[in-house]
RNA sequence: GGGCCCAUAGUUCAGUUUGGAUAGAAUGGCUGCCUGCGGAGCAGUUGGUCGAGGGUUCAAAUCCCUCUGGGCCCGCCA
């Protein structure tokens, strides 16, 4: 092989760019001693410029006292020549000095194909980088109202969470996802007082209705009645307070009204396909003691004060993030706002204060793992109590994702986080913009739109329920894989199999793969369009490469016995014996290479996969990962249609080509892991 | 009034973090390609004063300032 063989689990692209940021570097060093010079290699933005480039030459005008073009020419003949001549194991195999003054270089394709498919079939599976080394890191993400049905909105929360959720497992993190559960706020009073006081029957009329379902309608309709009724706002005074205090009659009939409801909701995720470690429940939380605790630190540390005076006379208020207001965090009552509860829960989760709960199982999930919830009963004997605690080491990121209307108050916890303990800098908060409804779907639903942009409400019943939605793709897709399977004999639930992965698919991708500073305007026919950008275009390229192989009629193991002779032989053979080719302002020739155009566009985006990743992680956004599916699809799409496998006659580039076709499944199968597509051989 | 975010093709969006060569997709409209490895695909064509104005720079969609339009937040609600 003609790669390192310390390097077990080599990043493709990034060997080209280190290869080459170390050549410049010298270059640096032994012409402008002393001056540090930041330049960039980047992908050229034209196919005829070459695959890479530098800018070098711009940056050094000043200190050579030459044009862009002149020194770009110097450097190339006085340099890089004599370096890509010594250097027979370059990555790089041809260099130019372009009269614009950039420096662009070629790619070794062979090489860089090599290093690719050393990664994907030489291994069990494809190795991901450890970037994490398995560092433990929180995800917060869903946390729903229990008190209603789920709907697109709290989508784009559990998608965005969930991914991320699977890129940081994948690369060698110790991830917990958490999902709290406000079991004692309004909202949930709000339906307590309508099964209780309203009239509302507890069970809906038609057994059939999912009981999240049937909750958000009467949440709907007993806001609307306490809007006439001061009684029953009398009432759910009353409910707050005995859900609050602890194990009246009412608190419990609660508590199982809620776990009703919450084990609804997580069916939707789980349809969905996302997963959670533990459920915090807020009424622990209080009983807990957790607040108290965190009361005590905020006092001392002087972080909060009691206002003498002031609009905020007799309560706890804090300074804003800006410090030019107060907020307030203990209400003149005696009572704890909204916003307070937020610091025990980050305290908690950055492990700054001791953890209080205990914790039991509350359900095996889809993926087989279990989903734990909080509990502080010490009485109670406990199912399948948990003897260790939830957190064995400190977390190296707490990321807390709710939607931007939050920000303000989130950036106001850490505020407060950094008062507390000036080294803290592990808590995220990553927000994104709402998912609002078009006018004609806002009129679907019967609301006569008065703005371009609705906001969905779950109290005006003004929403896209997530189950009706996934139902209705469903509903559509059965439809047309049955159109298209007339003559065969696909089983009506393989076809519901498939029908179901593409559905969520089409969802969570079109959730994910706009950038989260985006409001989403969701349109219900734009949703069930199927054509262009969609997961089904991914998920249709993905099918039409395991066909090719299929219908190759060579095994896994014979193909990778082949892959091996391969790589063992040709690429030294073609790499050590082409030779070093120069150009100057005449582009770059490909007649030299045994590659299609199409198959070289194709690996050199195959080699980005680590890259993209690492901008995962770095930017906290799936975003990154979607359009690279995207991209790769489109390039296998283009590779499909010009560049035949199964009908090439020479034995050596068909096979080649199949390694191709291999490399590209296992990579976008990878990609398809990270953000929740569902990999379908068939469709 | 103060703060945050958005504005790029008819429409929905990439590209802005890290300035660089002719600003890209998808969709819509029009036109081709199924005896070919799956036509849910591919190719062609149409379509742009990158919201406006100023500044920095050899170079600005990208950085800075001002303005305009739109969204969100600013409660002893949650």
């Amino acid at each position: 092989m003609v790669i390192d063989d310390n390097l077990e689990n080599p990043n493709p692209y990034r060997i080209v760019l280190d290869e080459l940021g170390h050549l410049f570097k010298n270059i640096i060093k032994s012409l402008c001693r002393g001056n540090e010079i930041i330049f960039k290699i980047d992908e050229t933005s034209n196919e005829r410029y070459g695959d890479l480039t530098c800018n070098i030459a711009f940056l050094l005008t000043k200190i050579l006292k030459k044009s862009p073009p002149q020194i770009a020419t110097k450097l190339v003949n006085d340099h890089i020549i004599p370096y890509m001549k010594s250097k027979k194991d370059s990555f790089i195999i041809s260099a130019e000095a372009h009269q614009s003054g950039y420096i662009n270089f070629r790619i070794d394709y062979n090489k860089l194909f090599g290093l690719i498919i050393n990664k994907t079939l030489f291994s069990e599976e494809y190795k991901y980088q450890d970037i994490g080394n398995n560092e433990f890191i929180i995800i917060e993400h869903t946390s729903v109202n229990p008190n209603k049905a789920i709907h697109i909105g709290h989508l784009r929360n559990i998608i965005l969470g969930d991914s991320l959720y699977r890129i940081f497992k994948n690369t060698n993190h110790d991830v917990k996802v958490l999902n709290y559960i406000d079991d004692s706020g309004v909202q949930v009073a709000d339906i307590v007082v309508a099964f209780l006081y309203a009239g509302f029957p507890e069970t809906p009329s038609d057994p059939e209705t999912k009981y999240d379902h049937y909750c958000g309608d009467v949440y709907v309709k007993v806001t609307n009645m306490m809007e006439q009724d001061k009684l029953l706002l009398e009432k759910r005074k009353i409910v707050i307070r005995e859900i609050e205090n602890g194990d009246s009659k009412i608190a419990v009939y609660s508590s199982d009204l809620v776990k009703k409801i919450l084990k609804e909701q997580l069916k939707t995720c789980a349809e969905m396909r996302s997963r959670y470690d533990l459920l915090n429940i807020e009424s622990d939380m209080i009983k807990s003691k957790l607040w108290e605790k965190s009361f005590q630190i905020l006092k001392d540390k002087n972080i909060i004060y009691f206002a003498k005076e002031g609009k905020n006379v007799n309560c706890w208020v804090i300074k804003t993030a800006d410090e030019e207001d107060e907020k307030v965090i203990v209400r003149s009552d005696g009572t704890v706002t909204y916003f307070a509860k937020d610091i025990p829960y980050a305290l908690w989760k950055l492990q700054i204060i001791d953890d209080p709960f205990d914790y039991e199982e509350y359900e095996k999930q889809w993926d087989g793992s279990k989903i734990w919830m909080t509990t502080i009963d010490k009485n109670k004997q406990l199912k399948n109590h948990n003897e260790k605690k939830f957190f064995e080491k400190k977390p190296a990121k707490v990321i807390t994702i709710i939607d931007s209307r939050q920000a303000r108050l989130q950036n106001l916890i850490i505020s407060i986080i950094k008062k507390i303990k000036p080294d803290e800098n592990n808590y995220y908060y990553l927000g994104y913009e709402a998912v609002t409804l078009s006018p004609l779907t806002s009129k679907i639903l019967g609301f006569e739109p008065e703005k371009n942009i609705v906001h969905m409400s779950g109290r005006k019943g003004l929403f896209v329920n997530a189950d009706i939605l996934i139902d209705q793709l469903k509903t559509k897709l059965v439809q047309e894989i049955e159109k298209r399977n007339q003559n065969q004999t696909m089983q009506l639930d393989e076809i519901n199999k498939i029908a179901q992965g593409i559905a969520i698919s089409t969802i969570r991708y079109s959730l994910i793969k706009q950038d989260l500073d985006k409001i989403i305007v969701f349109d219900i026919n734009e949703a069930t369009n199927l054509d262009g950008d969609t997961s089904l275009y991914l998920q249709y390229a993905y099918a039409r490469a395991h066909r090719i192989l299929e219908k190759s009629d060579v095994i896994d193991d014979e193909l990778i016995r082949l892959a091996k002779l391969y790589s063992e032989k040709r690429i030294p053979i073609y790499s050590s014996d082409i030779e070093v080719i120069f150009q100057n302002d005449r582009g770059f020739p490909l007649d030299t290479l045994n590659f299609r155009i199409e198959e070289i566009n194709l690996i050199k985006d195959l080699a980005k996969f680590d890259q993209i990743i690492e901008q995962t992680l770095e930017t906290l956004n799936p975003k990154v990962l979607a359009r690279y599916a995207n991209t790769i699809a489109t390039k296998f799409n283009l590779f499909y249609e010009n560049v035949p496998v199964l009908k090439e006659t020479d034995q050596n580039l068909r096979n080649e080509r199949l390694f191709l076709v291999k490399s590209f499944i296992i990579i976008l199968n990878n990609v398809f892991d990270l953000i929740g597509i569902v990999p379908l051989s068939k469709i």
